[in-house]
DNA sequence: TTTTAACTACGAAATAATTCGTACATTCTT
DNA sequence: AAGAATGTACGAATTATTTCGTAGTTAAAA
C-alpha cells in the first residue's frame, strides 16, 4: 500500500537530490553533488547534509561498507511525484484532476506526438 | 504582458487567501477570516497579517475610507495558478506538460464528462 | 612519513514562511 | 459616558528549510 496521501513529501532541495538518483540508480555524495553543482551554486557540504537529513527521513538507504557512502532511493519516483501532484493539486485546483490538465493544456505547446499519446491515455481509460 | 516566468508567487498561506477572494470578488479580512476558520484553526490577526502582506507584495489592493478596510485581488487566477503550475511542472516534471499531464490522467478518475471535455480540447488544439 | 586531499558528522547560522501578542484607535452597547 | 467589541498596525516569536563552517578521520600523494 503505497502513495498514501499522508506520504512524507520531499522539500525542494530533496526532490532535485533524488531526481539525480532515480536516474542514476545510486551514487556518493560526491556524484550527487557534481551533477547539481553545473545546474546552480551549492557547497559540497550542503549536499552531504540533504543526503544525510533525506536518509534519516527514510528516503535514500546508503552502504557504508566503503569510506565513501553510496546512496540509493528507498522511495519511486511514481509514488512521490504522483503525492506531489495531489498535493497541488488540492492546494491549487481544489484537488480538480481535470481543472489542471485543462489548464495544462491550454498553456503549454505540445507535439502533435504528446497530444496522441494523452488521446490514446483517455481512450484506454473511457473503454475499460 | 502578464503571467511572465519570474512573475511572484504566493505562498500556500497566501493562495488560500486568494481563492477566497476570487470567489468574493472582494471582502473584508474578518469575512475572509471566518471563512478560512471553517477550514483551518487560525488567529485572526494572522489573517490580517497575511494581507497587510499581499498588500505590499501588490497581490491585492483595499479601499480604505471606511474602517474596516476591503480587500480585493489585483491578479488574476488564471494567471497566478498559470504560473504555480508552471513552476510545479519544471520541478517535478522536468517542466514537460504531457508527463504531468499524463500522470494526472492516470492517478486520478474522472467522470465521463470530463474527459470528453479533455479530449474535445485537444482535438481543438489539434485542428489549428 | 609527512602533508595534502577527500570524506563523514553535526551544530548552528541564515533565510523563508507562518503565527500571534500587544498597543492603540474607533465604534457600538448599555 | 463608560465599557465592551471590533478594527488596524506591527514587532517579534516560532517553525520550516536551506546552507555552511569546523572538527575529526582515513586515504592518497609527495
Amino acid at each position: 500500500m503505497n502513495k498514501q496521501n499522508y506520504m512524507i513529501q520531499p522539500t525542494d532541495a530533496e526532490l532535485e537530490i533524488l531526481k539525480v538518483l532515480w536516474k542514476n540508480g545510486s551514487a556518493s555524495v560526491r556524484s550527487v553533488h557534481e551533477i547539481l553543482s553545473t545546474e546552480k551554486e551549492v557547497g559540497y557540504t550542503t549536499t552531504l547534509k540533504f543526503m544525510q537529513i533525506m536518509h534519516e527521513k527514510g528516503f535514500l538507504d546508503r552502504d557504508t561498507s566503503q569510506r565513501s557512502h553510496i546512496y540509493f532511493p528507498l522511495v519511486k519516483e511514481k509514488d512521490i511525484k504522483g503525492s506531489l501532484l495531489k498535493n497541488f493539486m488540492k492546494n491549487t485546483y481544489e484537488g480538480s484532476a481535470s481543472k489542471l490538465i485543462m489548464q495544462a493544456l491550454g498553456n503549454n505547446k505540445m507535439s502533435a506526438n504528446e497530444l496522441d499519446e494523452i488521446k490514446a491515455l483517455i481512450n484506454k481509460i473511457e473503454n475499460i
